[in-house]
DNA sequence: AACTAATACAACCGCATTCGA
DNA sequence: GTCGAATGCGGTTGTATTAGT
């Protein structure tokens, strides 16, 4: 049988229109189906992706607060690769994103933190015991690939102290996870109070929700919109 | 202003796991 | 119990944007 021919890379704002639709009508379960129904020549899997990572209502959009980049790198220092897990911890967040974020700012701090360590190294040769942080890669699952942890090594997490250390040894910050956890809490209060609904897509101003998808529910409650 | 390098992030791929018939 | 389809996950790649020279 010959497969119809699927569209790949970046999505359109007409495919996306038509997904969030085809999702709210028959909800982000069985993305094969939605992706036939749909009309879009699309696989279920990269509905399902688009979805997840981008389109889902619930998602926080932009930077990533420092609260949450230290919850990562506590986070990650306890479950190693695993991103959905991390993510859970973070609401609002995908394992895309995070995993995204781990690699390209982790390895960043990791190369200054090295810049400074060698700078260090001709004045104080004892910087170097940095290394000796690598327990908590011996703790952590899944650290896997030897780039990745020696940058987490030389991120100066401490395992099992449940605590973070950052900055260089001169400066150093810790946090304990409640601190942690009450700035992630002020944060989200500070949020709230901001009179912002509670889904975080509504506040969201390039969001689809706000600049299409009502005026499209709102214009064409007949479904043959999206299968002229 | 033009070019290059670095960064950010969306999307794809392959494999593993879960679920239902 | 088993098999196939659907779903989820982690790794990787591609591309657009930004910063630096």
């Amino acid at each position: 049988m010959v497969q119809e021919e699927m569209r790949k890379g970046p999505w359109t704002e007409q495919e996306d229109l038509q997904l969030v639709f085809y999702v709210k009508m028959f909800g982000d379960r069985r993305w094969d189906f939605l992706a036939k129904v749909s009309g879009l020549k699309r696989s279920g899997k990269s509905c399902r992706l688009r979805w997840v990572n981008y389109l889902n209502p619930s998602l926080k959009r932009g930077k990533m607060t420092p609260q949450e980049e230290r919850l990562v790198l506590q986070l990650h220092s306890k479950y190693g690769n695993r991103w959905s897990k991390i993510a859970g911890k973070l609401p609002g967040r995908t394992d895309n994103e995070i995993k995204n974020y781990w690699r390209t700012h982790m390895r960043k701090q990791a190369q200054d933190q090295r810049k400074n360590n060698t700078n260090k190294a001709s004045i104080s040769p004892s910087s170097s015991n940095f290394s000796n942080c690598s327990s908590s890669s011996a703790n952590s699952p899944a650290v896997d690939s030897s780039t990745e942890r020696n940058d987490c090594v030389e991120l100066l997490q401490v395992a099992g102290e449940n605590k973070i250390y950052e900055g260089d040894d001169q400066n150093m910050m810790v946090y304990s996870m409640d601190e942690i956890w009450k700035e992630v809490e002020s944060s989200e209060e500070i949020e709230t109070r901001n009179d912002l609904p509670s889904n975080t897509w509504n506040y969201c101003p390039d969001s689809l929700w706000m600049t299409h998808d009502h005026y499209y529910f709102d214009n064409h409650q007949d479904f043959s919109f999206f299968t002229a």
